[in-house]
DNA sequence: TTTAACCTAACGACCGTTAGTTTGTTTTTG
DNA sequence: CAAAAACAAACTAACGGTCGTTAGGTTAAA
């Protein structure tokens, strides 16, 4: 029985509150209850284990995102984005996987952060084109302002970014305060008036 | 003639590229050109370093947006407002001063965490306040969305958050990118129409 | 009998920090 | 006005602790 998956989770969980040069492998090892030479019986460095960790993460977060869009598809496209950004932002209290991922995309390990970015802008990109893909859909397009489908997705990953930010510096409360007032600025900025 | 502003200048620059951690007092001392101990001559502790270049940066950086709003104050609403994002994003890449304040918001040392959000909250709330009030002023209250001042103010922080967002990990090139897709967005979606 | 997963012991490097000293400039005093 | 005292800002040396990492041994399952 080993414990690789439990040293990667609690890693995950550290990383995600203090940090990658704030967590350090004996705090790690302590937390999962063995010796810290023991994790190099399964990664070869700390930077394999947080690139380790890092991968896993960055998968599951895009299967997620990728699952709820498709869970969504009948909806109105506002309802299934307005459901998204509820989603990410509850996710942030309460899913170390995703405060690790977005403190890991804003301020990455200096010596891996070119293979962070590496990994994270293609998925970036892959999200906002397929996010314009949708938005450029007939029974979508016609509903949008003519500014077009590419404005409103970039604006779209901005007010993301923007409630997400809250949740990082504030709570999930002032989040949720962001996030009703965006919404309906948003709504009325891309939608064509009928 | 002392080196304590030029301590308190590269450790914000390393504070900024490496965070508190990552940033060593050694690493300091190197590059300020002096040895490790003539710091405390200066600082009671890392920590205390970390607090005086804090505190030195919020204060200009208020008096910063303050001064830019005041010199804005002619101007129609969204000129400003627009003016303002534009010199944050900017600042970003050119300031480090910038980089440090948007990092240690977002993630200060974990020591730290309390009175840093306690130096930093009261501030924010303050500028949205300032900036409700702006909004609700006679000549912009009637230019804009039933939705009112308060909305707009909200909406406006958030939408600034989004394009920092992109400017830390992405360039000034893909945040300028996002401030022109969403400004649009944003000012239809605060502006009554006519 | 090999292999995987742990262990203990220990390495050198670096961490933040303290003690105590030197040096050069102010400030006070005879 | 010159000597003495005080002070500020640097220094060297070294502390105990922690860092990531390696070597090598034990144990149990395959």
């Amino acid at each position: 029985m080993t414990r690789k998956p439990v040293i990667e989770d609690v890693a995950l969980g550290l990383f995600a509150s203090e940090g990658f040069e704030g967590a350090s492998l004996g705090r790690i090892a302590d937390a999962v209850g063995i010796r810290k030479p023991s994790i190099y019986a399964h990664f070869r460095s700390k930077e394999d284990l947080f690139l380790s960790v890092f991968r896993r993460t960055l998968r599951r977060k895009k299967r997620q995102i990728f699952q709820f869009a498709q869970d969504g598809a009948g909806l109105p496209f506002e309802e299934m984005l307005f459901g998204l950004t509820e989603r990410l932002m509850d996710d942030y209290e309460s899913d170390a996987e995703t405060r690790f991922l977005l403190r890991m995309c804003y301020f990455p390990p200096t010596s891996l952060h070119d293979k962070v970015m590496g990994m994270v802008n293609p998925f970036f990109r892959q999200a906002e084109r397929e996010l314009t893909r949708m938005l450029g859909q007939p029974e979508n397009a016609g509903r949008l302002h003519p500014g077009g489908a590419q404005e409103a997705a970039i604006a779209y990953v901005t007010v993301v970014d923007g409630v997400l930010a809250e949740a990082i510096y504030g709570s999930r409360r002032t989040a949720a305060r962001r996030l009703s007032a965006v919404w309906p600025v948003y709504c009325r900025g891309v939608l064509a008036k009928h």
